[in-house]
DNA sequence: ACCTGAACACCGTTCAAGT
DNA sequence: ACCTGAACACCGTTCAAGT
């Protein structure tokens, strides 16, 4: 009985590199990449934090692992769209993978060397303007503005203090939270806009990302011609 | 002489919270965020690690001091200057105090709770383009998508696996060392890019700033008109 | 009011020992 | 080949005790 369980768990088991990281993935999404260890990691597995080194080889390389897995899941430039409509929806569903994932950005800064499926996106996207005509500098000009953009306003949006995905009752919060405790007057901007922000029912703060997506990528459009 | 080592040891110190997080701050630029900790910080204060819970909260509550503190090195937007020369001005002063503090776009992930320096920077933004004559609606857009790209693009610049502010000598390795090792013709696209941009000698990612930034600049104004 | 020593419940990682 | 127990050198934080 005892030995089946065992036996079974085992069988459950196998240990992988790719079980790990998707197991890490899962418990850091749930708790948060200061709760991840590898202690942990091993007991949500069913073993040992040590047999993990048999697969990973530190806690670098099982972060490096994770945040590969994330750009994997971002939808690479369809080759049938005209760049525009490519580089829109690859925007799209690398915010989606980074809003997934929170911890993702925060762990980009500190990340070194860029797995295969950070590679091939890359690759895809360069692919996909060179394509469509652009010159290697306006390729790097496109890309270094888009992906600016696509990461730094999904920071931006994780690091504001009401949730985005909510309607106005998560927005109305702000002006109550931020601008409690505060002199009245001081703050006069920052109180008018989370006022007024409050007042609109269906107001996301995700929504903004749209409008300056399709301002870049007219930008883009006008310079190329 | 012991005595009087002590008693000046004593006097240099006078432990304040502003300067621990000065020194966590010199500490974390030089060492890396992964080893900045609460009895490494206390040792260069010539201090026990105890002693710092009298003047901070916790280990969040220093970190949050610190990334207050950076946002305190970003130039205000100023009343003198047009709101675009401002909003020029602002950006290229952030992208450079956190380029000089490498660790602060990561912790910004998990920063729930802005600090004073912070709350003041928005409100100025803020602000600056109120007073210019734009709506709270446009401003809204503009504050949003310049911090993306402005936070978005550092990040990126701080990702790369080569110095951004060396030469061609920099750029070039990126050609042999994320090259190395793939089968000839996977990655063609980055490579070409890799081996372009090694080609010209006085080539730096970070001169791509400025393009996107006044590529949003143009479309700001545009989209007000 | 501020500093500290000892203690607690954790970490990542190495290594020799098991199967 | 893979897993583990014990050990090492660390963490953040609490608390009672010192001045």
């Amino acid at each position: 009985m005892a030995m089946q369980a065992k036996r079974a768990a085992k069988r459950r088991a196998a240990l992988t590199r790719e079980r790990i990281l998707r197991t890490a993935i899962r418990l850091t999404d749930r708790d948060g990449i200061d709760s991840l260890s590898m202690r942990k990691l091993g007991h949500a597995l069913g073993v040992e934090a040590m047999s993990l080194y048999n697969h990973v080889r530190n806690k670098v390389d099982l972060l490096d692992g994770m945040v590969d897995i994330v750009f994997s899941q971002i939808d690479l430039p369809s080759n049938g769209l005209d760049w525009r409509n490519a580089m829109r929806k690859r925007a799209v569903s690398a915010r989606q993978a980074l809003l997934r994932h929170p911890w993702a950005i925060g762990l980009m800064e500190s990340r070194a060397t860029p797995g295969p499926a950070t590679l091939r996106h890359h690759d895809a996207v360069l692919g996909s303007l060179r394509k469509a005509g652009f010159s290697i500098d306006m390729a790097a000009h496109a890309y270094s503005i888009l992906d600016g953009y696509i990461y730094g306003f999904t920071l931006t949006e994780l690091t504001l203090p009401f949730s985005t995905s909510e309607g106005g009752a998560g927005v109305a919060e702000i002006a109550g939270n931020i601008m409690d405790g505060f002199r009245p007057g001081e703050y006069g901007y920052l109180a008018e806009m989370a006022l007024d922000r409050a007042r609109k029912p269906g107001y996301k703060y995700g929504d903004e990302f749209e409008f300056g997506l399709d301002l870049i990528l007219d930008g883009i459009e006008r310079v190329r011609a």
